[in-house]
DNA sequence: TTGTTTTACTGAACACTGTTCATTTTATTT
DNA sequence: AAATAAAATGAACAGTGTTCAGTAAAACAA
């Protein structure tokens, strides 16, 4: 019988729907004015429905936070070709912001947002998208280390500062704490920003 | 007619008890689960009467708000007999990220929130307290230039980039976004991180 | 094809939320 | 003491996430 494989496949469609209509609305008008009712009217099914194939509002929104992970795992893809580490750590990072700023919905969803976290049921499989992210950087920081950047050997110890220097600025203008400059501004302040940093890091050599 | 200034003070005093009741229920149990009825119940009032006092919930916000910038602005006077500006700017830092791993809620309103933005109204008061937090770090930033640290003049760049790096790291914490370290190793990996940026920041002479 | 069972979907209902406003209670003034 | 002004109430409105008895449709069996 291929009832039960069609089954699946027609299970896997709907949460596809579903998924589309959420991260389209959340994008469009963010997570907060999103509800199920709206997700349900955008799919014309009604807000019960949603909840046979997602247990939760989190559960929903684990399912784009790991799609949102692998959108900029993509973007991480390409800048593999570059062989000298540090210029590839320096090129990652600006893509890194690029992403924030292009996507801040889901930027928030990955890193700011509480919501699908909490729920003790989805403990570890949230945070391997994460961690699996922040690999890629321990990775880069090593080579770094190894070909002679960075004077001490601390992979940890600079990964996370590194990291947190980045998240910093996409942050501070995704929560548009960024009034101090004029409007147009405030991204190229930012870009700035991380060139100054990326120089501090090549200096300490 | 001494009556319209007690009522006034009456009035003040209504304001700090639906204050401190708020900052109480929201420190304790996070933004999201306090709601205008738990905070009524807390003081023993109507749900009604809180708006005779705040004209919405953002506006209570918008008092903490600046309350909580005051708060941290106090924690950098404990800084200015520092003589050393890099000194000063470094303790400066501690302090600031201390603030956010003790006061999380707080931070979360001061640099995080959405909520008490977005409302047009009161849409210049708002940013006075950020801008005012950053004009502290702008000043000593450019003692720092002064007294020969940091190669290259750029108040604004430098203090965008300290800024950010303190911010993403306390951010990092805060949203709980750690978990790629043990749960007690945590706060001291993300100080130690820090004290690896003031590293590099002190090696930019 | 008919009857039975399984699955999919619905939408009303529950307990919440922020906010408003006619009504009542309390305080002040005449 | 009566009239006026101010303060507090709590029901009501429109919204939220979530549940669940009931219905409709599809799959299976005879």
């Amino acid at each position: 019988m291929g009832v039960t494989e069609r089954k699946e496949r027609e299970k896997a469609e709907m949460k596809r729907l579903i998924k589309d209509a959420a991260r389209k609305l959340f994008i469009e008008q963010g997570f907060e004015k999103t509800s199920i009712r709206n997700i349900a009217d955008e799919i014309e099914y009604s807000p019960g429905t949603i909840y046979l194939y997602y247990k939760d509002k989190s559960e929903l929104l684990f399912d784009l936070h790991q799609e949102s992970f692998q959108k900029l795992i993509e973007q991480f893809q390409r800048v593999l070709n570059i062989k000298d580490p540090f210029e590839r750590l320096t090129v990652m990072g600006r893509y890194y912001m690029q992403y924030g700023f292009e996507n801040p919905e889901l930027y928030e969803l990955m890193f700011l947002m509480s919501s699908p976290i909490e729920t003790i049921e989805c403990r570890e499989e949230i945070w391997e998208d994460g961690r699996g992210a922040f690999n890629m950087l321990r990775q880069i920081v090593r080579e770094c280390i190894d070909a002679g950047y960075f004077k001490i050997d601390d992979v940890e110890g600079t990964s996370l500062m590194i990291w947190s220097a980045v998240h910093g600025l996409v942050t501070i203008h995704l929560k548009k704490r960024t009034t101090m400059f004029e409007e147009g501004e405030r991204i190229p302040r930012l870009q700035h920003a991380y060139e100054r940093f990326v120089e501090l890091l090549k200096g300490s050599i």
